[in-house]
DNA sequence: CACCTTTTTGGAGCAACGAACCAATTTGGA
DNA sequence: TCCAAATTGGTTCGTTGCTCCAAAAAGGTG
């Protein structure tokens, strides 16, 4: 049934570990976390779940190199431009982790995980060596090296992790953004004016304001900061 | 319809919503989240799994019970030392967050998922009105109140929330900070030293450095760069 | 007191899940 | 051609969140 003309390309084709990660990824950007089991995999693979424990191993790993997959991509992408200025070196690790999130929401809370719980693996080493590099160009001094990148990895993935639109994660109504920020925007309307002063100030700019610049104006804000510790 | 005198007391003692919110933190204390199951909590209490659905609702609905519990409880503690300077506030609440879930670190995903998704929530607006009427003492322009108290926010929960200790919730060895830190150091120095020149520079930080002071650090750097907002 | 309505409880039952397990099949080298 | 190793598909198990419902308890009304 198969001609096999070249070696040790087996049946790779037919199931393969990127092939899994690959319908994975199709399967949490459609539903979200919940929506990834192991069955909905085997359904669409055509396959039972003793092949996908075989190749990735349990729903855990394989949401780990799911993870995995994407933010190495996403940091591999811009490598090439070599920017002068450290922050903007700094801008576009971060915009690569916010379009990525962005793109498949379910990954803020696992990328958060990650970064928590294996601070050894490729992702979180990634992250950390590629933001650090740049803090001593900004005059941090040595001895502040691991605070400030602390910091600014902190910022990034809390506020990217705090952007994402939760699409296919929610279960009722209010399904876009728009409906969303409007009874966001009346609940905080409705709010007692001598309880909350600062929130019917800011209720405004709720509408208004864009996520990805909000985040950037955050960056500079702590590069900034960054500057005088020295 | 009805104005009882002592309504309401009633078998509250035998099965009432607090008791259900405080088992319920006992069980997450115990073995995180995965731990707080409806049948641990049947059998905790002593009743059936129709009860607690008639209480609190689903658990969704329950660990958002909690959340605002264990939050509001910890914003409210330290409310009565009026601070003169605006970045004293700013780092109390900070602190109090800091701590409870230190105290809590099943905490942390919650309170994340709880800003994003319910915005107009006791929690998420409670953090933000406490936070953002600093911003305007430290000369923050009306015009970037928003997003300087977003920028505090997502600072703190990023940090606060890749701060967690993770200890019933790890499966495996390395129970006690100390030796995660160990396996980590280690696997930070066997990394290439061409390819990962800073994280072999800040290894040696590591084990020295102190997670609540490096957050205080980054309140500072934070505030600090605010202040230049203007 | 007896009576009735509402509130509250405990538990059985259901569908779906992750994971372990294993017999059957397929592969590539001897 | 043959066989050990790699790979697969599906069955099974224990557990979960949740719904449903009969019964018990509470409290008002005569």
């Amino acid at each position: 049934m198969t001609t096999r003309s070249h070696r040790s390309e087996r049946r790779n084709q037919v199931l393969s570990r990127e092939r899994i990660i690959e319908t994975a990824i199709e399967l949490l950007d459609a539903g979200g976390e919940a929506a990834m089991t192991t069955r909905a995999l085997t359904e669409r693979l055509s396959t039972g779940s003793g092949a996908i424990y075989y190749r990735v191993g349990g729903r855990d790993d394989l949401l780990d190199a799911v993870t995995e997959t994407l933010v190495t991509a996403a940091l591999a992408a811009d490598s090439v431009a070599v920017s002068s200025l450290p922050e903007d070196e700094i801008r576009t690790v971060a915009l690569a982790l916010f379009d990525v999130i962005a793109e498949h929401p379910w990954l803020a809370t696992r990328l958060t995980r990650q970064v928590v719980r294996k601070p050894f693996g490729t992702v979180t080493v990634g992250i950390f060596e590629r933001i650090g590099r740049q803090v001593g160009a900004l005059g941090v001094p040595r001895a502040s090296w691991f605070d400030a990148a602390s910091t600014l990895v902190h910022y990034i993935l809390g506020a990217v992790s705090q952007n994402t639109a939760m699409e296919g994660d929610i279960p009722d109504g209010s399904h876009d953004r728009g409906a969303f920020l409007d009874a966001t925007e009346a609940a905080w309307q409705d709010l007692d004016a001598e309880d909350y002063p600062f929130m019917h100030a800011v209720v405004s700019q709720l509408h208004a304001h864009d996520d990805r610049e909000q985040f950037l104006t955050g960056i500079a804000v702590i590069v900034d900061g960054l500057t005088r510790l020295g």
